[in-house]
DNA sequence: GTGGTCTAGACCACT
DNA sequence: GTGGTCTAGACCACG
């Protein structure tokens, strides 16, 4: 158990789900880009391919990819579906973001202030 | 172990610092006040004294607080110290949130932008 | 308790920081060196491991030794910090000569002219 | 046991001798002056009138007080031995140091530009 | 009652 | 075998 990259307390599809999310509002995953199989992605992170075809099944039913049957799966073509939950992913850090500067004791103000300073590094 | 509050990750005592340390910058301990003491402490967090000592040592070394022997112990009057230590928390979360939003695909003006744009909610 | 070697009036594991710090300073483990591990050095000491365990912490937060995970622990090879804790020792001790000489009622000149004349022997 | 002054490692009466040496050495006790009586020092001290004569006596028979009966006792009149036990005491000091140094692996010159440097201060 | 120290003994991850 | 952590339980000085 040296190099388990996920966290015990949550599923691990929810977790795999998390990670592909991210490949695709990256980029990493391209618009309209076969993805690699099932069986492929489950080796690659060590999971049972059930797993990994539950993960997927998620992305799917979130339109973030789109299965063609005999021919595998892919990044969506609708870039404004991408774009969506890009900006979810982006509202959530925010969020979190300020949520943790207002457990230090810091406003959004201060927040802000912070986030100017960190520009020059 | 339903209730337990600590990740099985990293050391309770450490946790405990960055808990009590928040507790600090963020005024819900006030400059110069009492403590609670270590047993009552560790008894609120279900934790071994000695464990809870450890924690405290740690952060009197970070200068956050300072013992009067047989009195207990108290938030530090030094506010500059306070006041430095919080900088350094608050400039690890700008730094986390600008790592995340680029780990999604985006830049700083984008993590600036989005902030603006929470100001509103 | 014939061969107990530990001043009652201060913690043990205090005595054991200086004398282990010495050791490094005095150049008997060498800048780099393997220190024995925590058993051992707590078996020749007589102390328990805990005890050790937080001398050495110590001397690692002082930046004298560094730890190795699973491995061991290392005298710095820092060999300017060993110099700066070295002379820290060095001006106590004078301080320390020049205040007992004073003591006895001789002056700095005095206690210059001791040591001069000390050489000789 | 709280404004205890004496180390319980060594008999007390020795302790009261060096102390009281250094008083006449360094000259707090002057040539020739009458000392406090031994009731009168005990109750100071602390100790028990027993102790403090055998102390009184120890420093008789090294030549620093002598008694005169029924007038009491008095620092001797002998600045010569005065002086020896002075330069006595002041040599063993120096000696102390320089074993000090020596221990952190310091030389006689270290030792001696030590203290040379001290001065300024 | 306060903090501080120490021991004994256990368990863990890492290699 | 290495260091690290944690607990349980004890004793101490101080006031």
């Amino acid at each position: 158990m040296s190099d388990y990259i996920f966290d015990n307390e949550r599923p691990i599809y929810v977790q795999l789900v998390e990670m592909i999310r991210i490949d695709i509002v990256s980029g990493r995953y391209k618009q309209g880009e076969k993805i690699p199989s099932v069986r492929e992605l489950a080796l690659k992170m060590k999971v049972n391919p059930n797993t990994m075809q539950k993960a997927l099944s998620e992305l799917e039913s979130e339109g973030l990819i789109y299965t063609e049957r005999t021919n595998g799966k892919f990044v969506t073509e609708d870039s404004a579906q991408i774009e969506r939950i890009k900006e979810k992913l982006a509202s959530d850090k925010v969020a979190s973001y300020l949520d943790s500067m207002k457990y230090i004791g810091l406003s959004y103000e201060d927040a802000l202030e912070y986030l100017k300073k960190a520009e020059k590094k």
